[in-house]
RNA sequence: GCGCCCGUAGCUCAGCCUGGAUAGAGCGUUGGCCUCCGGAGCCAAAGGCCACAGGUUCAAAUCCUGUCGGGCGCGCCA
């Protein structure tokens, strides 16, 4: 874009590049000498009459000078070549717009650099190598992956395609949360159901994990096991009643947590804590596998303990954790946060802060350039004392983003499915696949900005008619290739020429076109933003444009020059629509 | 109460970061188009005080302030 336009010689006067803008940089010789920086785009037009490009530097200029931007345009455009290979006109219109008229040929170079380019067309040198690591998902492997998880998993999938497409060192990780109260609670809800099966009689508490699942786990516990692990439930429950659960919860629990250690003894405990873990941790793996969802690396924060005690200590030293009420605190309210935060607990247990800290420690000393956290939005509270901690050690919190993905509501039709966790009667990730397909699950989930709460409608998500956008744009694609499998059906040849683009003159024909050669911009852009919706969307408007196309122009037309450079634009949208759909995860159909 | 996110067509949403020329799409509604490469498609119409009120600007859906709605968070939970 930079080379389409040379500016006249306004003073010292130089034009630079800043992300996705360009800046004239110039000496203004006004009372005093100095240097104005000047923000100005040139930027697609969206109305075919202002030409291809539209620039507002005189509108920019005309402010800084107190002259008219109209007259300060049309001197510009006197000073500008008149037109040059790629340039047919420049004309000065409206308030001061300097519109730019592409010659045709400008746009056939860049349908003969997808057919060259083919998967390879859009990629980008914007990240410069620079290397990124992606943390997503990261559900504890308390239970299967249900559909919130299902859209952090879409999400952080295909930013890091987007990411490794516009040139950044891309790499996976899911963090396993397989230490800690939760996990604890997970193997007593295992135990307790063994127990059940092992033939005692309890009463089942209600902060414990209810699902199916749990029962699945405990069957194989006592088909491995037997009654090796069965303790009498009165023992277990001596003392406690119901009313004490109901007053306080969480040590009712804890309660248990201990003389389930107890009875069992650390090894028998170890068994049952183990089995829980790996079954739901392989169920989870397996999960997203089939859901086209890949990491480098699955770290455990058991791994990360002693780092953790090491940090705490250090912080300590430092005087920047204490003790207070037999706990032991971060001074977070030094950085920025509302106050200060628990790394130990009055029980000696760390909180999960504290292994948050070594973890986020850890990944930034593995050298990465940028650190990329996705996390559900309910846990937007919990940034500051993150970025607060790495201010502490000595890091640069900037390197470090938490991009938060907002929650999934589901409904069939009107109706609105109601969610619950604890009755372990949420919809599951796997049953949404299940339903509606991976494609459709997949681009459901990116189609919206990620901080937009998502009505996910299952119905339409499902239907394979008119209005799901996921089988419009796949049946573009798989009508592409069918053009293609009719002419060798006709023993025709594809002849690409560029002489031969220069037939192509319609409406259809140059929207589509000007559409295919805005690919990379819509990368770059969607890259800088961590916006992979971007993608859908311009998909779903390729995919329109190729159908319009399609529906006004017969492809396979006698006249040899017409249908090669018809048939150079299909093979173009092939491969465009085909880079598109795989970044995102969604399959390109040879056929439907 | 404080903090973050959201409020744009009947519905679901783009556009907001980086202010520009008549505010865009899909669905739904209404009306057209199949002797023709797949009609799972195309063409067209109707539909908007961009939540509200101020401010900045030559120019505001976009930036600033306030108000009102909706969601989420504010634990020795994760």
């Amino acid at each position: 874009m930079q080379a389409l336009i040379q500016l006249p010689p306004l003073s010292d006067s130089h034009i630079c590049s800043k992300g996705d803008k360009l800046l004239l940089v110039m000496t203004h010789q006004g009372s005093e000498d100095r240097e104005t920086v000047l923000e100005f785009q040139i930027e697609r037009t969206r109305d075919p009459q202002h030409g291809d490009f539209a620039c507002n530097v005189a509108m920019i200029l005309g402010k800084l000078l107190k002259q008219a931007p109209q007259q300060l345009a049309k001197e510009i455009i006197a000073r500008l070549p008149p037109e040059n290979e790629w340039v047919q006109a420049i004309k000065m219109a409206g308030p001061g717009f300097i519109n730019i008229y592409l010659k045709p040929v400008a746009y056939h170079r860049v349908l003969e650099t997808i057919l060259v380019d083919k998967e390879r067309y859009g990629r980008h040198s914007l990240g410069n190598g620079k290397s990124v690591l992606i943390e997503f998902v990261s559900a504890n492997p308390t239970g299967p992956l249900h559909v919130g998880h299902g859209r952090g998993a879409a999400y952080g999938a295909s930013l890091a395609r987007l990411l490794e497409v516009a040139g950044y060192q891309v790499a996976c990780e899911y963090y396993i949360n397989d230490s800690g109260r939760q996990m604890d609670i997970l193997a007593l809800s295992v135990w307790l159901r063994y127990l059940e099966l092992c033939g005692e009689t309890l009463r089942f508490p209600t902060k414990v994990y209810q699902g199916d699942y749990v029962w699945d786990i405990a069957a194989t516990l006592h088909r491995e096991h037997r009654d090796a692990f069965r303790h009498p439930s009165d023992q277990l429950f001596a003392g406690l009643t119901e009313t004490e659960e109901h007053n306080s919860p969480d040590s009712f629990i804890d309660t248990l947590i201990q003389r389930c250690q107890t009875l069992l003894g650390a090894a028998a405990y170890r068994t049952v804590f183990e089995l829980g873990l790996t079954v739901i941790l392989e169920d989870i793996r397996r999960d997203l596998q089939e859901f086209g969802v890949h990491y480098d690396q699955w770290f455990p924060e058991s791994q990360l303990v002693p780092a953790a005690e090491a940090l705490l200590e250090k912080l300590t030293q430092q005087g920047l954790a204490y003790q207070k009420e037999g706990a032991l605190w971060f001074r977070s309210s030094l950085y920025d946060d509302e106050k200060d935060r628990v790394l130990r607990r009055e029980n000696g247990q760390m909180t999960y802060f504290a292994t948050d800290i070594a973890y986020h420690w850890e990944k930034l000393q593995r050298g990465f350039d940028h650190v990329i956290n996705i996390w559900g939005a309910d846990h937007h509270g919990y940034i500051p004392r993150i970025k607060a901690v790495l201010a502490a050690l000595g890091a640069d919190p900037q390197r470090l983003s938490v991009l938060l993905v907002q929650f999934a509501t589901l409904y069939r039709g009107k109706e609105r499915l109601q969610m619950s966790t604890r009755s372990g009667e949420f919809v599951t990730l796997r049953s949404l696949r299940e339903e509606v397909g991976n494609d459709a699950a997949r681009f459901f989930y990116v189609q919206r900005r990620c901080e937009q709460h998502l009505n996910f409608d299952l119905e339409l998500a499902k239907s394979h008619t008119l209005d799901n956008p996921i089988y419009y744009i796949q049946y573009g694609y798989a009508r592409t290739i069918k053009v293609f499998r009719r002419l060798q059906e006709q023993g025709g040849q594809w002849e690409h020429n560029l002489a031969y683009l220069q037939t192509l003159a319609t409406p259809q024909e140059r929207s589509l076109l000007i559409l295919l050669t805005r690919y990379p911009e819509v990368i770059a852009s969607a890259a800088c933003a961590y916006e992979p919706h971007q993608i859908a969307h311009y998909l779903r408007d390729l995919a329109q444009q190729f159908h319009s196309f399609y529906e006004e122009h017969r492809i396979l037309v006698e006249e040899m020059p017409l249908r090669n450079a018809r048939l150079s634009l299909t093979a173009a949208t092939q491969q465009v629509l085909y880079n598109g759909l795989t970044l995102i995860g969604v399959t390109a159909p040879e056929e439907m």
